[in-house]
DNA sequence: GTTAATTTCAGAACGCGTTCGAAAAGTCGG
DNA sequence: CCGACTTTTCGAACGCGTTCTGAAATTAAC
């Protein structure tokens, strides 16, 4: 249990490392190497201590990610969103979006458990935005969840299956499995098969905002009207 | 590289396991244990094999879990869906997430990396149903995949929320970070706060179809609009 | 100045998924 | 019957995240 800023009532021993220091040396790690590779035991190597050491600046592997990734999120500039309850869930979600596909392990990561419960203040003043948004549209607090879930989720799933179409594409160029749908039999399956190709395109941004706008749309008229 | 089906054409030492009675263990010690404690070790004690073995007649621990995913998702019935595109997306959808309902992990299983590429023609059946369903309504082939996408990612976080839920609750009964929004400060994000306790609310079945039909909405409507 | 308390550090070890290399156990051509 | 050949099995080992235990280094109390 690290003390963020106990001012030091007792004593103990000084401490030779700062979270801060390791949370800059794993953010090295990971603009070189790829997060993938990044692990306890070399971060603790980078920086000169025992891999132990660290567990007591950070609770675990996933804790530091997620430090790293509220860190990342305090830089998200929100800049101002529009008033109109529909506008401005669409455009605080294509805010997530475009920081999401600046960071893409940050995607990554944030499917794991517990995820958004993880975010702090900053980051998760956009999905505050989402949800203001949607009751404000006149949406019920029970609807309102789905409309960020749904949101979330439409939005992660586009960042997924984009880095995960780059690692692979870049990777090993495609395995036996192939990618996606490629070793689809058209006779059984035509329309997924048809869709081979498209499936893994890296879709523009517009391409993405023209479906946040029909989801969101469909989800805020679902809510009213639940409501009368 | 194991042969599925070789009608054993040269010869070799005669093997003692056979996949199907790894899969049938690790069925076993799955229902029993869940999915998160299962392991290659584990597993291969329950046979009664060293651990290296499975690896003879399974690529590696992933690809085990997709081949438990196929063989339920075989057994998963299409009963017979509607004609009219939008209901049939529908339906399909809702199948879709009542099976993955039924089986909790298989969702978290299908979040990871690939997910979808590695599944068999059979639950992919549903998949080229919605597909289907979206370019019968007058969908582009483009548009068809966000529509399978976000639908995709609606269902699939719902189980996720859900199993997680039940998970943290029945497991330390909620932890210092607090469950989900239990944390947030109201006023830094007042409607988050007030969504704490029904973020994770265990959605009736009826709830996810009606946000599932405002989805299948918006998103189909986009798409023939965006062809005309 | 000595002792107790407290905090940080790190070596050893555990179980995990996975790989390597060698041994075992069959079939086949001669 | 006998050496190639092939396939399966398995012990040893690697790196991983993480925990345990104890040593080191400081301040507080007497």
């Amino acid at each position: 249990m690290p003390q963020v800023n106990a001012p030091r009532l007792k004593a103990g021993r000084p401490p030779t490392t700062s979270r801060a220091q390791i949370l800059a040396a794993a953010r090295g790690l990971i603009d070189r190497n790829g997060w993938e590779r990044l692990t306890i035991r070399k971060l603790a190597a980078e920086i000169g201590v025992g891999a132990t050491t660290l567990y007591h600046h950070v609770q675990d592997k996933e804790d530091l990610l997620f430090l790293l990734i509220n860190e990342y999120g305090e830089q998200v500039s929100h800049p101002g969103l529009p008033e109109e309850p529909q506008e401005r869930v669409i455009a605080a979600a294509a805010t997530i979006h475009d920081a999401l596909a600046a960071w893409p392990w940050a995607a990554e990561v944030l499917t794991t458990d517990g995820f958004i419960a993880r975010l702090g203040d900053s980051p998760l003043g956009l999905v505050e935005a989402v949800v203001a948004g949607a009751i404000d549209y006149g949406c019920t607090p029970d609807h309102a969840v789905y409309v960020f879930r749904s949101i979330w989720y439409y939005t992660v799933g586009e960042i997924l299956v984009r880095s995960h179409t780059a690692r692979r594409g870049g990777g090993d160029g495609g395995n036996h499995r192939g990618a996606f749908f490629g070793n689809i039999d058209p006779e059984k399956l035509p329309h997924l098969a048809a869709l081979g190709d498209r499936w893994a395109v890296l879709a523009p941004r517009d391409t993405y905002v023209d479906g946040l706008r029909a989801l969101v749309d469909g989800l805020l008229a679902q809510g009213v009207q639940a409501e009368s």
